[in-house]
RNA sequence: GUGGGUAUAGCUCAGUCGGUAGAGCGCCUGGUUGUGGUCCAGGAGGUCGCGGGUUCAAGCCCCGUUACUCACCCCA
């Protein structure tokens, strides 16, 4: 078997059944996404290559996947083999991400957008990451961003719009997980955790449900990252053993919460009684842009989040100059399509005409023609040996019935068909 | 980057103690069957992932390698 006929490694094809789940799915978070008020954008896969590690986007910079420059000459090549430094081959990358593009795009036409931008981008992108079960080198994000709004109306309409999206998949038993970089920050400043270890820290922090209270204290002590007589360990026990239901708070507050971003988790939360929303203290986000509210989408079944986002206030400022408060949501395309129930949607009549090998193209294109103009699927099939093998084939791609072209088959309504059972 | 598993026909997979390659499905041909969703017979199709080694003899044992896959790290 010839190995070259496979698609990149992670990468894939998609036959025709699961790319129709696929645009199906798209099209129901599209269809929610509009419906709150999103823009659909979109932008080119590719970024210069300066931007895509201009250290906003954390480890994935280390997993993008680099362009060559074009003409490079044997000079160059030794250049960058005596400096060490590959990427300066380089001069552009696929996105690893849809944010850092995004913020490229506002810089870009600030002028012709809305003082307060609501985007949608459904997008793929790459990362070369060794692949694994719900882990790809390509996939599709599906996000929503509001920039230009630093108050928690951004928030709510994007958990709002997030949430409507994950129940009109009907995808069961999703909780929203939130937390805010404010009360981490006041967790590890309560450790004494000095500025240059905090996203070390965080990392650390995000494993507790893996490793559990003691292994994280450990760890942290191990990294040198804990140093103080500070109980780690004890601390973090009593912080997720706390009910934290964001009805009235934990009272008293332990010393180390921050006040303000507390509260507005609270109103978040306040304002949005039907949503499963669970505040989460130890809830980390990988990307190191974060500045506020982070979510993450947890689903029962799942060890990885199927989605997350958060507020990067600081971020388009890196291209533009000056400040411009961000919030953003994104749903792990990949991670919910496989969680789908198949739905029978409303779609045209499908039919399958059986025909003779030798029977008149005219009369196969008239009776094809006369069908789609009514609204009709039509797939023309050659008669085969075993009819049996062909009708399970186009049963199990959607089509609903068939009928035999004869030799007196003159028109549509002179052909019989039958019911294919699903 | 670190581990484990797997690799045999178009697909899904058997292959015993090392003895020259098998099944089902699909495909082709002929027949059968009320314009046929049945059944019967026959046929085509395999460098056993790749490269070494051991052996009289390797799909099977040993070493290496590649790909796929699962898990870790990290992530969606």
């Amino acid at each position: 078997m010839a190995a070259s006929v496979t698609p990149p490694r992670g990468m894939r094809d998609f036959l025709p059944a699961e790319k129709a789940r696929r645009e199906h799915a798209l099209g129901v978070i599209r269809g929610v996404y509009a419906a709150h008020g999103f823009d659909e954008i979109e932008t080119p896969v590719m970024e210069d290559s300066s931007r895509l590690h201009a250290g906003l986007g954390g480890d994935n910079e280390k997993l993008a996947f680099a362009v060559m420059k074009r003409g490079l000459t044997p000079d160059d090549l030794a250049a960058a083999a005596a400096s060490g430094d590959a990427l300066s081959l380089a001069d552009l990358g696929l996105r690893y991400d849809l944010t850092v593009p995004l913020a490229r795009f506002y810089a870009t036409h600030r002028a012709a957008l809305p003082p307060v931008f609501r985007a949608i981008q459904i997008a793929p992108v790459w990362r070369a990451e060794r692949p694994q079960k719900g882990r790809y080198r390509q996939f599709v994000q599906c996000d929503i961003d509001i920039i230009g709004e630093a108050g928690p109306l951004a928030e709510l309409e994007l958990l709002t719009a997030t949430v409507a999206t994950l129940d009109a998949l009907d995808l069961g038993d999703c909780t929203i997980r939130i937390n805010d970089r404010r009360i981490l920050a006041g967790i590890l400043g309560s450790w004494g955790v000095p500025d240059e270890l905090r996203e070390r820290a965080l990392i650390t922090i995000d494993k507790l449900d893996k490793i559990g209270t003691g292994g994280v204290a450990a760890e942290l002590a191990e990294l040198g990252i804990v140093t103080g007589d500070a109980d780690v360990a004890a601390e973090l026990e009593a912080l997720t053993a706390a009910d934290w239901h964001l009805a009235d708070g934990v009272v008293p507050p332990p010393a180390w919460l921050d006040q303000a971003a507390y509260s507005d988790l609270l109103a978040l939360r306040a304002a949005l009684p039907d949503a499963a929303i669970e505040f989460d203290p130890t809830l980390v986000r990988g990307m190191g842009y974060y500045t506020g509210t982070i979510f993450e989408i947890a689903h029962a079944d799942h060890g990885y989040s199927l989605g997350g986002g958060g507020r990067y206030d600081h971020m388009i400022g890196r291209f533009l100059g000056h400040e411009v408060p961000a919030c953003g949501f994104s749903i792990g395309f990949e991670r919910i399509v496989d969680l789908l129930a198949v739905s029978d949607e409303a779609r045209p009549r499908a039919v399958v005409l059986v025909h003779d090998a030798d029977a008149p193209l005219p009369q196969l294109l008239a009776l094809k023609a006369e069908l789609v103009a009514s609204g009709t699927r039509v797939r023309l099939e050659r008669r085969v040996k075993n009819l049996r093998a062909l009708l399970d084939r186009v049963t199990a791609d959607g089509f609903d019935a068939f009928a035999q072209v004869g030799p007196d088959t003159t028109d549509a309504a002179s052909l019989s068909f039958r019911e294919l059972a699903a």
